[in-house]
RNA sequence: GGGGGGUUAGCUCAGCGGGAGAGUCCCUGGUUUACACCCAGGUUGUCGUGGGUUCAAAUCCCUCACCCCCCA
C-alpha cells in the first residue's frame, strides 16, 4: 500500500459540498426496496419563504441521523422533504413588496396577485432547500412536495369534499379570532397571548326609569356600543332585584336590560358585567343563553362601523377607545380608570391585537375525530418521546373545539364551494362545476375564501405519498415510522395529522413522535429576531463545518430538554471532527509499503481484542440509544469510543508496537488498524456524515460509499471479556504511575524506574510481562520490572497502589515527601470512611434480608477493595515515613 | 385558575433506587512517530427546602420556595 496524505488540519470546506453532490447525483437518498421493512419519515415542511433557523437545523439533523442509521441498517429508507405555502406569511411577503411600489393586492386583482405570489415562491424555494443541503440532509429530493402543488391540492380537495359529505364541515356565523392587519380569521391556536399593560375603566350606566345608575368595569370601553345587556349574578344580594330593569348606554342613548347569569363573579370588579356578544367569547355564550342579539361594531379592516354613533365611525379601535373615554369623562360617566395588566391575544404572524369578530366562516367539527385520535393513543398506537408530551396531546384532544378553516386570503387552496346566484344551490365539488347542478344556471361563483394552511399540512404524511390515489409509494411507505418535530405544533399539526389519518385511512400516520427541545441562547431565552440572539446555522457551517454542528447538537439533545448554546458551543464538535481527521492522518501515514492481509488469517492480540470489544459494546449501546431516541447517549458513546479508547489507548499502543522489526507483524497491525478505522467510520457516519464519508473514501480497505455501507451490529461472539479485564488492569497501573509523576511534577523526559508487584489474582500480569516495552513507554520508564515474589529492594522508592497491585517508583530526588504523605493520609481517611459505611451495611440484618443478592455481593466486593486500599495506604505511609527519617 | 417542566461542580447539562458524572472553565506539567482544535494529571458539590416511603433516596411520594413553558 501507499501512504495516503491528509491535510494537516480538518477543513470541511474541502469536501462537504462535493460529497453531498455525489450522494445526491448517485441517488443515495432514494430508497430501493429489498424485502426489509421500510423506514419512512416525512419532513415537517418549512415555510417556503422562510430561511433556516437553529430549530430547523436541529430538527433536520436529528432526522438525518435517523435516516442514515436505518438506511445503513438495511431498511429501505425514505425521508420525504417538502415545503409549506404558509398562507398568511407568504401573502404578507408579497404584499410588503407591492407596498414598496405603492400598490395593494387589490390593485393587481386576485389572479395577477396569485401569479405574482407563485413567482415569489419559486424565488424563495431554492433558498431553504439549498440550506437543507448545506447541513447534509439525506432526504429524497426526487420526491419533494409542496403543499400547493397539483397532487397535494387534489388531496385537499378530496379531504374537504369527503368531510363535507360526512357532515363534518359546515358554514356558520360565529365569533372568530380576527386579525385586522392580515384581514383574516385565525384559528384559536394561531392566537398568542401575552401580557399587556392596559387600563380598567369603571363606567356609569344610568337607570332608564329612575335616578342613579350602575357601574360596569371594562378594559375595552369602545365595545360598549356592542353591549346588548348588563349581567349580574342572580345570587348577588346587592343587585338581584335589578334583574329585569333597564339601563341607558351613555353616548349611544340606547336602552338595554339587566339580566341574571351565574357566570358573573360577585367578587370581581363592581359585580356588573357588560354583555357584548359580538366581541367577546364569554359574552357570546351568555348571549346564546339569553337569546340576545349580536351587535357587531367593527368593519373587516378593524375600524368602527355604522353600529356606533356617527362621531366614532371609521376610527380604529385605539383611536375610538381614546375618544370614547374622553367623551365619557366629559359627560360625567367615567367614574375611574386605573392601570390593569391583562392577557391579550395577538396574531402569530404579525402580532396585531386580535379582535373577537362575528363573521361567517367554514368550520370542521372535530369531536369525533378527536375521540378516535385519543383512543388510538390509549391503545398504545402512538408513542411520544419524551413521554410527557402525551399529556399535551391528550389534554388538547379532550378539550377540542371546532376548527375554523376559512381564511380571507388569496394565497392558498380556494374553498371548493360554489354558490348559484339564480337559486340557493350550494355545490361542494371534486371537479370544478361550470353550471348550477340544481337550476342549470351558469351564474355561479366560487367561495372567495381559501383554506387554512394547516388544512393541507394535516394530510402531509399521506398526501405526499400520492393519496387519494392508491400509489406504489402509499403501498410501500405508509404508515410512516417516525415524526420529528417541535412541541409548539403538537396542537396545530401533530394531533391533526393523526386525526386526518384515522379519518381517511383508518390508521395512525406514524408510531413514534420525537419532540425536539427548543434551541435557546445561553441565558435560556428563545432565539428571536427582535432580541437579535439567534445563531444562523449557515454561519455555523461556514465556521466549523456541518459535521461539527450536527455532532454538537446531537451531543446536547437530551430527550425532553431544551438546548442552550452560543456560537462558541460548536467548537466542541469541531474539535471532535479535527481529532477524527488527525487520528486518520496518523494511521494513513503508517501504511506505506505495508501489505493488506486477509482479516480471516490475521491473529488478534489482546490489545486488538480489547479494541474490538469496545467497538462491539459501543454498537450495542448505540443501538439501544437509537431505538429509544436518546441521541445524546449515542453521541457520547461515539465520542468516548473514538477519543478515549481508540486515540488515547489503541493508537498509542500501535505507535509503540509499530517500532518492531517484524515486518509480518507490522502488516498484521496495519490490517487490523485499517479494519477498525473502517468500523469506526461506519459507527460514526450517522452522527458526522461528511468527514466519515471523506475518510472512508481514502481508506485502501474499503469499497463503494459509506452512506450505503452496512452499519456495525453488536455480535454476541464479538465480546472479549478477558481482554477487557486485562487491558483495564494495565490501564490502572499506567494511571497510577502517571498520577504520581504528575503529583511529583516529574517531567516526562526524566525516565523512571518502576517495580510492579501484582497480587496473584491481578489480571494484567501476563499481558504486562509480555508487553513490558509498551507499558514502560506509556509511563515513561526506562526500567520496568515485575516483581512477583516481592524480592526486589524498594528502598527509597515512592509507592502507589491500585486494585490488585502496588507499584514502586524510583525517583532520585523526591522533593516533597511530606506532601506525598499528606495525600496518602487523605486518601486513607476517605477509604476508612467508606469501609465503615460498607461494614455498617453488611452487618445490618435488614440489608442482608431485603437487598438483592447482587447488591450484597457488590457491597462485599467493595469491602474487600476498601480493606486492600487501607492496608496498602498504611504500609506506604510507613515506607514514606522511613524515607523521610533517612533524609 | 388548571397543567407540564426545571432546580446536580464556577458555567452548560447527563444520571433518575444500591460507591456523585461528562464537557467546559480553572490550576500544574509537557516541542511525546497525527492532532496545542493536542497530551498527561489535579481541584471543585449540604444533588433547591422540609418531611415521608425503603435495609438503601440525587433517583420514588408529599410540602414549600424560586425559575421557565403551555392552556384558560
Amino acid at each position: 500500500m501507499q501512504a495516503v496524505e491528509l491535510d494537516k488540519t480538518y477543513n470541511p470546506k474541502e469536501f462537504e459540498e462535493r460529497i453531498y453532490r455525489e450522494w445526491k447525483e448517485n441517488g443515495c437518498f432514494e430508497p430501493t426496496l429489498n424485502g426489509n421493512p421500510t423506514f419512512t419519515m416525512v419532513m415537517p415542511p418549512p415555510n417556503v419563504t422562510g430561511i433556516l433557523h437553529m430549530g430547523h437545523a436541529l430538527n433536520n439533523l436529528l432526522q438525518d441521523i435517523l435516516a442514515r442509521y436505518w438506511r445503513m441498517k438495511g431498511r429501505p429508507t425514505l425521508w420525504l422533504p417538502g415545503t409549506d405555502h404558509a398562507g398568511i406569511a407568504t401573502q404578507n411577503v408579497v404584499e410588503r413588496e407591492l407596498a414598496k411600489k405603492g400598490l395593494s393586492r387589490h390593485d393587481l386583482g386576485r389572479e395577477k396577485f396569485v401569479e405574482e405570489t407563485w413567482k415569489v415562491k419559486e424565488r424563495h424555494h431554492g433558498v431553504i432547500t439549498k440550506q437543507l443541503e448545506k447541513i447534509g440532509s439525506s432526504c429524497d429530493w426526487s420526491r419533494e412536495r409542496f403543499t400547493l402543488d397539483e397532487g397535494l391540492s387534489g388531496a385537499v380537495r378530496e379531504a374537504f369534499v369527503t368531510l363535507y359529505e360526512r357532515g363534518l364541515i359546515y358554514k356558520g356565523n360565529y365569533l372568530v379570532n380576527y386579525c385586522s392587519h392580515c384581514g383574516t380569521a385565525l384559528a384559536d391556536d394561531e392566537v398568542e397571548y401575552s401580557n399587556v399593560a392596559g387600563r380598567l375603566y369603571d363606567i356609569k350606566y344610568p337607570f332608564a326609569s329612575k335616578e342613579g345608575g350602575i357601574t360596569v368595569a371594562t378594559t375595552r370601553p369602545e365595545t360598549m356600543f356592542g353591549d346588548v345587556a348588563v349581567a349580574v349574578n342572580p345570587s348577588d344580594e346587592r343587585y338581584k332585584d335589578l334583574i329585569g330593569t333597564t339601563v341607558i348606554l351613555p353616548l349611544a342613548n340606547k336602552e338595554i336590560p339587566i339580566i341574571g347569569d351565574s357566570y358573573v363573579d360577585i367578587e370581581f370588579g363592581t359585580g356588573f358585567v357588560k354583555i357584548t356578544p359580538a366581541h367577546d367569547p364569554n359574552d357570546w355564550e351568555i348571549g346564546q343563553r339569553h337569546n340576545l342579539p349580536q351587535v357587531n361594531i367593527l368593519n373587516p379592516d378593524g375600524t368602527l362601523n355604522e353600529n356606533v354613533p356617527l362621531a366614532y365611525q371609521g376610527m380604529d379601535v385605539q383611536t375610538g377607545r381614546k375618544a370614547v373615554v374622553k367623551d365619557l369623562e366629559e359627560g360625567g360617566y367615567l367614574i375611574s380608570s386605573k392601570p390593569h395588566d391583562h392577557e391579550v391575544g395577538h396574531c402569530y404572524r404579525c402580532s396585531t391585537i386580535i379582535e373577537p369578530y362575528l363573521s361567517e366562516q367554514w368550520f370542521v367539527a372535530m369531536e369525533g375525530m378527536a375521540k378516535k385520535a385519543l383512543e388510538a393513543w390509549e391503545r398504545g398506537e402512538i408513542n411520544f418521546y419524551a413521554k410527557r408530551w402525551e399529556n399535551t396531546y391528550s389534554h388538547w384532544l379532550k378539550n377540542i373545539r371546532p376548527w375554523c378553516i376559512s381564511r380571507q386570503l388569496w394565497w392558498g387552496h380556494r374553498i371548493p364551494v360554489w354558490y348559484c346566484h339564480d337559486c340557493d344551490a350550494v355545490m361542494v365539488e371534486r371537479v370544478d362545476p361550470t353550471v348550477c347542478k340544481k337550476c342549470g344556471s351558469t351564474n355561479i361563483e366560487q367561495d372567495s375564501d381559501v383554506l387554512d394552511t394547516w388544512f393541507s399540512s394535516w394530510l402531509w404524511p399521506f398526501s405526499t405519498l400520492g393519496w387519494p390515489q392508491k400509489s406504489d409509494d402509499m403501498q410501500n411507505f405508509f404508515p410512516t415510522n417516525t415524526l420529528v418535530t417541535g412541541y409548539d405544533i403538537i396542537f396545530f399539526w401533530v394531533s391533526r395529522m393523526i386525526m386526518a389519518s384515522l379519518e381517511f385511512l383508518g390508521e395512525v400516520p406514524y408510531r413514534d413522535i420525537y419532540i425536539t427541545g427548543l434551541v435557546r441562547d445561553k441565558q435560556g431565552r428563545k432565539m428571536s429576531k427582535s432580541l437579535g440572539n439567534g445563531i444562523d446555522p449557515l454561519e455555523v457551517v461556514d465556521l466549523y463545518g456541518a459535521d461539527a454542528m450536527k455532532f454538537t447538537l446531537c451531543y446536547m439533545a437530551a430527550q425532553g430538554q431544551d438546548i442552550l448554546i452560543d456560537i462558541e458551543s460548536f467548537k466542541f464538535g469541531s474539535r471532535f471532527a479535527n481529532k477524527v481527521w488527525n487520528a486518520t492522518r496518523f494511521l494513513l501515514m503508517n501504511i506505506d509499503g505495508r501489505k493488506l492481509l486477509s482479516l480471516e488469517e490475521v491473529e488478534l492480540k489482546v490489545i486488538d481484542q480489547w479494541m474490538y470489544h469496545q467497538v462491539n459494546e459501543a454498537a450495542l449501546k448505540i443501538e439501544k440509544a437509537m431505538e429509544s431516541y436518546r441521541f445524546n447517549d449515542a453521541a457520547q458513546v461515539i465520542y468516548d469510543l473514538f477519543w478515549s479508547d481508540f486515540c488515547d489507548w489503541y493508537i498509542e499502543a500501535t505507535k509503540h508496537n509499530l517500532t518492531t522489526d517484524d515486518e509480518a507483524d507490522k502488516d498484521r497491525q496495519v490490517t487490523i488498524m485499517l479494519n477498525l478505522l473502517d468500523q469506526l467510520m461506519r459507527l460514526m457516519h450517522p452522527f458526522a456524515s461528511f468527514i466519515t464519508e471523506e475518510i472512508y473514501g481514502k481508506l485502501p480497505n474499503t469499497q463503494g460509499r459509506l452512506i450505503e455501507a452496512p452499519y456495525v451490529v453488536y455480535k454476541a461472539d464479538g465480546c472479549y471479556e478477558e481482554a477487557k479485564e486485562i487491558v483495564t488492569a494495565m490501564q490502572d497501573v499506567v494511571h497510577a504511575v502517571r498520577a504520581l509523576r504528575s503529583e511529583l511534577q516529574i517531567p516526562i523526559e526524566r525516565r523512571l524506574s518502576v517495580i510492579l508487584r501484582p497480587n496473584p489474582n491481578f489480571k494484567g500480569s501476563l499481558f504486562i510481562e509480555e508487553n513490558q516495552g509498551l507499558v514502560a513507554a506509556l509511563i515513561g520508564a526506562d526500567n520496568f520490572k515485575i516483581d512477583y515474589d516481592a524480592v526486589e529492594s524498594i528502598t527509597s522508592a515512592v509507592p502507589v497502589s491500585g486494585i490488585g497491585f502496588e507499584a514502586f517508583v524510583f525517583v532520585q530526588d523526591v522533593l516533597d515527601i511530606a506532601g506525598e504523605m499528606k495525600r496518602i493520609t487523605n486518601e486513607l481517611e476517605k477509604n476508612r470512611k467508606a469501609l465503615e459505611g460498607s461494614l455498617k451495611k453488611l452487618s445490618n440484618a435488614q440489608f442482608l434480608a431485603n437487598a438483592k443478592p447482587e447488591a450484597i455481593e457488590k457491597e462485599e466486593g467493595k469491602r474487600l477493595e476498601f480493606e486492600e486500599k487501607i492496608e496498602k495506604g498504611e504500609s506506604h505511609l510507613s515506607l514514606l515515613a522511613s524515607m523521610k527519617a533517612q533524609k
